[in-house]
DNA sequence: CGGCCTGTTGATGCTTATCAATTCCTGTGG
DNA sequence: CCACAGGAATTGATAAGCATCAACAGGCCG
């Protein structure tokens, strides 16, 4: 189902017997230069090829779920997906969410920490863990990348902590719409809530009707437009990403 | 100053002139099972030690600061530090607080996100990072285990994360004490905290004022004492998990 | 011994959660 | 295509929890 071998659409021509180029299927993807394959070589991402496939999540369906061996890594290339995990008193919680260019899965084994689920249709660049991790022993550049890619999260991770430690609901409200529209917002431009009302309540540790009032102010600012229940329009980026920063000393709570 | 090449005291006497045996340090090593070298095995650990030194950091000293080029890795073997970062608004705010048998410093350079401060006298095991990476290559398990660390750390991050989002002050405050006591906490051992009131409060997201308030409390409640003002005891630590987890439905708020 | 800094305790107000009612999509079936 | 049901989102009223402002106590240093 939905499942596309990477080699599938290769279009490089042998024609002297040698095929060090790059499979087109790398050179059309949107997020090639920021996913842990951006680094590698021709002749190393050819390989790569040989044990990646292609898979289109659709919304809702489930990667991994949590508590499961570990038996695959990806790459996102479009969408998104939630990491949640099931808490002692048997609510979904999430832990975060992973767009375009984001890795996950763990390539050493072990049970997953977190279920992996489509927030909407989402294509992604699967491999099997073991072959991925052979293919690591042999390219220690994938390493490197995917380590530095692990401290990268890590310390973004730190710093939403650091927000969620200490925001207003405007300011978390804010950040949330800015995480939404990724780091290149677009004013004017359509975006979809990728998660219900609770599920941002839940990420931003407030709750659903905190999240309707602050939406609603904002709409009222003219900061955002609110067209359908489940899309929004930035009118006002500076604006938006002031309040997420500093709201606390803005006119605007 | 306090620098002890970690080769200096190697005891493996060398009879037949071979040199596989475990350094010494290594095996009076708290940590090493928990840490990154724990998988390696013993040739490689032996070469490890030639490119690391020991090193104690005092208290308020700072390792690595914000915005520096990275050039060098470390272990925590005993102590703990904090990595923190100077906000817009020019205060200074902890991202996280790593304890023995953590890891620190990112190994793919870069300048570094946070500063490094040592919060006790710590004992640290330091590598500069060029070396570190020329290991890692020849290694390959080592970066596989710096890579299951950084995921573990990333998950940690990520359940912290959580916990800020809908923990109340009590059930903050409960968690802090159970940090800063370890994973094992001793009821009746006289635990030291290792920051102030002001950064425990920063880290939790709450006011000095809250936090204090919440120690009286447990004091009060029997849970704790707090003997001097620089440390705590623990005498019920099934009560403070139980607060720390699940405190919104208890009768203490 | 006295100043000073950190931490504790007290009083009050703001922010957000909670409880409750209503509206408005969305999707389903006729 | 429209009507209807069901759920999700919005809006309102109230209260709880925490921040803030303020005063005080207790160590630690000179």
């Amino acid at each position: 189902m939905d499942l596309e071998p990477l080699l599938g659409s290769q279009t490089c021509q042998s024609l002297s017997g040698t095929t060090n180029c790059t499979p087109s299927v790398c050179n059309e993807c949107a997020v090639r230069e920021h996913a842990v394959c951006g680094s590698l070589p021709v002749d190393a991402l050819t390989e790569l090829h040989q044990i990646g496939r292609h898979r289109l999540l659709r919304k809702g369906q489930t990667l991994v779920w949590e508590g499961d061996e570990t038996l695959l890594v990806a790459n996102v290339m479009s969408g998104m997906v939630k990491l949640s995990s099931g808490t002692s008193t048997g609510t979904e919680q999430i832990l975060g969410i992973v767009g375009p260019s984001g890795f996950i899965g763990r390539p050493n084994g072990g049970p997953a920490a977190h279920s992996i689920v489509a927030l909407m249709d989402t294509k992604l660049c699967v491999f099997p863990a073991s072959p991925f991790r052979r293919f690591m022993e042999v390219h220690p550049e994938m390493g490197v990348a995917l380590l530095d890619k692990a401290f990268d999260d890590l310390d973004r991770a730190r710093r939403w902590q650091l927000m969620l430690a200490r925001a207003s609901a405007s300011e978390r409200t804010a950040s949330l719409l800015l995480e939404f529209a990724g780091n290149r917002a677009i004013e004017g431009k359509a975006y979809v809530f990728p998660i219900s009302r609770g599920q941002m309540a839940d990420l931003a540790g407030l709750t659903i009707e905190t999240i309707s009032r602050q939406l609603t102010r904002l709409k009222k600012a003219g900061i955002i437009s609110l067209p359908s229940r489940s899309g929004f329009i930035i009118h006002d980026r500076g604006a938006l990403a002031a309040i997420a920063g500093e709201a606390r000393h803005s006119g605007l709570h």
